[in-house]
DNA sequence: GTGATTTTTTACCCTATGGTAATTTTCTTT
DNA sequence: AAAGAAAATTACCATAGGGTAAAAAATCAC
């Protein structure tokens, strides 16, 4: 069952067999979160890998009392602090749920052997390869694209994301301020 | 000979073993290049992953008469479009030698098959994971600090950078225009 | 449901950066 | 070395977005 939302929701970005979820599916194990609960805090080392089954999070930076959101995840998509992942250190980045959530999760370790496996070797890379794209992409947004043209990119990328997640948060993602955001929903629409 | 250099230059970053290198290097073909050649053109899909020995190069993206730089890369390190390398498919992003280059090069399907094998695999993945952390640290960045900052930590990873690249590279990958560039050259100075 | 807290909105002025254009400097080509 | 082309600088005004503050709206806690 949850072998086959793995597969389902990745199958859009690559095709895994699904041998490789079913082996991926045997290390999850459910975890459930409340609204603006911390999963990482910051200055941590990531312990787990999510996937999101119904709720969102978000990765968040934190410099001096003010933060960034570097990325938000939803519903059937993968979620942690990656970097720190990768790095097997401790990073200053913070995994937050935006709303009540019910994920499930892997251990790190078993993320890293699964990296070792044929199957589950597929898996890694590609999570690690689509990554890095989808930061790429996130970069070009920033340098070529004005604030508000960022907000509408986001909004069509998730439709409804204004009525799930806070605008201080959607804010920052765009490299703004709460009232510079608010200026921009209020004259384009 | 070119085993030692590649395992040298990426020592710092992750231990593949010696093995590996050899691999990689046997596949690798020497190519020079002249200063503002194009390596990859834009709307083509990236045949090869690039190591440069000697020289520089930046991935271009143009938009209307304009573009943004989003990497330079310089000798002893990897070079390529690497977004069309991993999706196999033609992508706006044009790759330019930004001096005279020497590099080598290895086919992009003998790269998919390197990551097949035991060895290779640790460096396909690897340069996959260091590739996205290298784009969220640059994420971090444009939404953190000012242009100002981010030309100091920009000089401070690529000391004499303003010697060998245009400044209006340097400007578009900052995210500002020359001429902005140019002010704050002449102020913090 | 009521009061308290947090978030969003609005408004004011300010600053960093953009756009245009002209000038100077540097690089190319012969 | 000279001429031409391209890049960098400087200057001017324009503008997107920031900072602060206060009001309004939404959310939370009891």
């Amino acid at each position: 069952m949850l072998a086959e939302i793995l597969k389902k929701s990745f199958d859009k970005y690559f095709n895994a067999p699904v041998k490789a979820w079913e082996e991926f599916a045997n290390f999850c194990k459910p975890v459930t979160f409340e609204k603006d609960e911390i999963i990482k805090q910051q200055d941590t080392t990531e312990k787990y890998f999510y996937f999101i089954l119904t709720g969102s999070a978000g990765i968040f930076l934190w410099k001096e009392n003010n933060f960034v959101c570097l990325d938000f995840a939803f519903e059937n998509n993968f979620c942690c602090d990656y970097m720190s992942l990768l790095l097997r250190q401790s990073t200053p980045l913070q995994l937050v749920a935006l709303e009540k959530s019910e994920m499930v999760k892997i251990a790190s370790e078993t993320f890293y052997k699964l990296g070792q496996t044929p199957v589950g070797q597929i898996i890694v890379q590609i999570s690690a390869e689509t990554s890095f794209i989808e930061k790429q992409q996130q970069q070009i947004e920033l340098l070529t694209k004005t604030a508000e043209e960022r907000y509408k990119i986001l909004y069509d990328k998730f439709p409804g994301i204004d009525q799930r997640v806070a605008q201080k948060y959607i804010a920052s993602y765009l490299g703004i301020t709460p009232q510079s955001l608010s200026r921009i929903r209020s004259t384009s629409k």
